[in-house]
DNA sequence: ATTATCTATAGATCTATAGATAATGC
DNA sequence: ATTATCTATAGATCTATAGATAATGC
């Protein structure tokens, strides 16, 4: 496999706090609190005040670690894609067939938007709350969980074990996938009711294999 | 094709206003205003004001017309859930072969959901800003769109043209029918920018069904 | 002396309603 | 007389900050 590239660096947002340890353990704080509270009431029914209370300290020491509300927002969603992204990278393994490959990306893949599916929720119905930049910011996170597919695809087109044709089938599979991972969350309680995580991954795996490489 | 039942009814919202035409008219155009602000603004953003402005009247007369904004909420979501089955049921055709039928109602759906892109995006976020009662009332808006494949899927396994064995099987296709139809509005950044909207019906359509029908 | 933190609140909303006015129909 | 409509605002927030206090490090 052609290596992954890295994790994009987050874009800074302004503190008045020198120590950049203690800001970094102070936004851990506070994005762990927001995600549960925005979670529960959606960002714009969260208050400041309790995003602060839940983060074990005052209004006031929450503003010298974000520049607005907002703010906070685009820590929670960045907290979120890193750890789908840390997920998707640290199961990916060398020397395996393309297919085999795909298999194993795909079950993943499903399995962490499984464990993820409340933050997956999360990004679809904020993301809009955010302002332009923060909001390409998300877009582009799903262009490279989308591109961590596509590779695979490529490989196996490569390999001649594929038959996707064009370049641009290959890049609607890879947003299909992405997108039947997401489903697994926001029809959860469809899904639920008839299937198990695994015949859920069983199914889709197969609709998609099917296409791919039947 | 067996018959498709006829669209909900309606939860009744309360009104001081006893004439019920004025109150269709009055409520037609409160969902017209709270539309294009609540696409635009989100629902939290966009203001009672506002929409009483936009709909041409007083903040006052909104309020005999409704009992609160999430009413207004949820007259939207209803007035877009009607106009999708609306669609939808328009463009069922009888006397065809199942593979024919669901050809075309995989069509017809995703041309609907090409037009109303910025309705199923609004539901997407909004949903969650219901209460439990208007938010079941969505859920099942989504279960009644499902059971129409369902339906379609169903004869076509009955006629033996259709491989999909387990009743289950059945079901978690239509839901993925369905989930692809929004994803041409919720991924339309990424896949416009590579597709027409024929070019996305033909390879999703290729892909359900040689799943189906291979 | 500097940096981090808290308390208290200014200022800016926004929803929903009370009470006044205009329109309608008997 | 009744129904529909508007004006004006009470009451309840909520974000963000100014100014006071506590903790830290030289």
């Amino acid at each position: 496999m052609t290596p992954h590239p890295s994790a994009k660096q987050r874009r800074d947002i302004p503190t008045l706090v020198k120590d950049s340890n203690l800001v970094e353990e102070k936004r851990r704080q506070i994005v762990e609190a927001a995600v549960g509270l925005f979670v529960r009431k959606g960002f714009h029914q969260a208050t400041t005040r309790e995003i602060a209370r839940e983060a074990g300290f005052s209004t006031g020491l929450l503003y010298e670690y974000v520049s607005s509300k907002e703010d906070v927002l685009y820590l929670v969603c960045d907290s979120i894609h890193r750890e789908m992204e840390m997920r998707l990278r640290e199961e990916l393994e060398e020397g395996r067939t393309p297919l085999e490959t795909l298999e194993r990306a795909i079950e993943s893949y499903i399995r962490a938007c499984d464990r993820m599916q409340d933050s997956i929720l999360l990004i679809y119905r904020e993301t809009a709350s955010l302002n332009g930049e923060s909001r390409g910011d998300v877009l582009e996170h799903e262009e490279r969980i989308t591109a961590f597919f596509e590779r695979i695809l490529d490989e196996g087109v490569k390999a001649g074990t594929f038959r996707l044709h064009a370049k641009k089938s290959v890049r609607l599979m890879a947003h299909t996938i992405v997108v039947l991972g997401h489903m697994w969350a926001f029809r959860r309680w469809y899904l639920r009711e008839a299937f198990t995580l695994d015949e859920y991954i069983r199914h889709q795996s197969s609709l998609i294999l099917g296409e791919v490489a039947g």
